[in-house]
DNA sequence: CGTCTTTGACCCGCGC
DNA sequence: GCGCGGGTCAAAGACG
């Protein structure tokens, strides 16, 4: 498990204008860390949300399928093309949690039915644990470039699985967290197209800090004090609240430690996790995308 | 010895 | 119904 933590956000980079008017979640900024040597060089190029629903398998289409017009065609076309800007946006995601329970609590007589005829009939097979329709947790993907497949996050990750990835030399990795009752799992595979790109996708949210993150600083950090650097104030985006919480909960806490300056985003958004209430009341304004986006971009007239 | 990775087999959903 | 591909399981091995 390699250490790679970003130090230093050394520019922001505009968004491409067919996308700044056209995709508001999209976030493209640099990180480099000093010694790109040692694994460090690392560029966020996009953040994706997948909602909760039940999902396809392939939901982060590699670039090939991509023409290549622009400078970043995978994210470009990906991000434009799909239909998670069209869907529901799922701004009431909880609900679709607890409507899952309550179907999983309709569906489990049957499920237990359904689990001993199968064992009956697959007595030499490895006895599932459920019959159940899987439920799918919310996901949520972002591209990086990387040196590196698994990016440090903060959390420890045991991997369970690779495939071969159709059309791609490169493999698919598939990591669960090895916290119990912690039922987060993440994607990492790289882009076949740009191999420098590692596409990350996690799955659930942790229901628990971060292993790894040592928070001294936590209990002096008065709270809300997320919204002290100074960016605009917008409307309420509720519609990418569950999306930011995603972010903040899977992939911020710790390539960015909150002990120093809060000289770069992404450190200050994890600032903003560990200040602010926990929830999406927190997130009353641009939360996520006013941390990465241009304040321009923010300006919607 | 505990933890993690590897890897082949299996399960499942989906398209044809 | 069948085949394909994605996702998961779990035994075995590696490693510190």
């Amino acid at each position: 498990m390699e250490s790679k933590e970003a130090k230093d956000i050394v520019g922001a980079s505009s968004f491409p204008d067919h996308l700044s008017s056209s995709f508001p979640l999209q976030g493209i900024f640099d990180f480099y860390e000093g010694d790109k040597n040692s694994l460090g060089f690392m560029e966020l190029l996009g953040i994706q949300d997948f909602g909760s629903s039940s999902f396809d398998t392939d939901t982060v289409p590699l670039p090939s399928t991509v023409p290549s017009s622009s400078p970043n065609p995978t994210l470009v076309n990906k991000m434009e093309s799909s239909d998670l800007l069209n869907q529901p946006a799922t701004p009431n995601s909880s609900s679709i949690s607890s409507a899952s329970s309550e179907a999983a609590n309709d569906e489990q007589l049957k499920v237990e039915e359904q689990e001993e005829d199968q064992q009956k009939s697959k007595k030499l097979l490895k006895p599932k644990k459920t019959n159940q329709k899987r439920q799918r947790e919310p996901r949520f993907a972002f591209m990086t470039k990387s040196e590196v497949d698994h990016l440090e996050d903060g959390y420890r990750w045991r991997k369970y699985g690779q495939k071969a990835v159709k059309d791609s030399p490169f493999p698919r990795s598939y990591y669960r967290c090895t916290s119990a009752s912690c039922n987060v799992k993440k994607r990492v595979e790289r882009s076949f197209s740009d191999p420098s790109i590692v596409v990350t996708t996690y799955e659930g949210q942790h229901t628990h800090p971060s292993p790894l993150l040592p928070r001294p600083s936590l209990a002096g950090v008065p709270p809300g004090n997320g919204t002290t650097f100074g960016m605009p104030m917008q409307g309420a985006l509720s519609n990418y609240q569950h999306l930011q919480q995603s972010f903040l909960n899977n992939f911020l806490p710790m390539n960015f430690g909150c002990n120093g300056p809060s000289t770069n985003a992404a450190a200050f958004l994890h600032d903003r996790r560990l200040c602010g209430a926990p929830g999406p009341s927190l997130l009353k304004d641009h939360g996520l995308l006013q941390d990465i986006l241009p304040s321009h971009m923010l300006k919607e007239d």
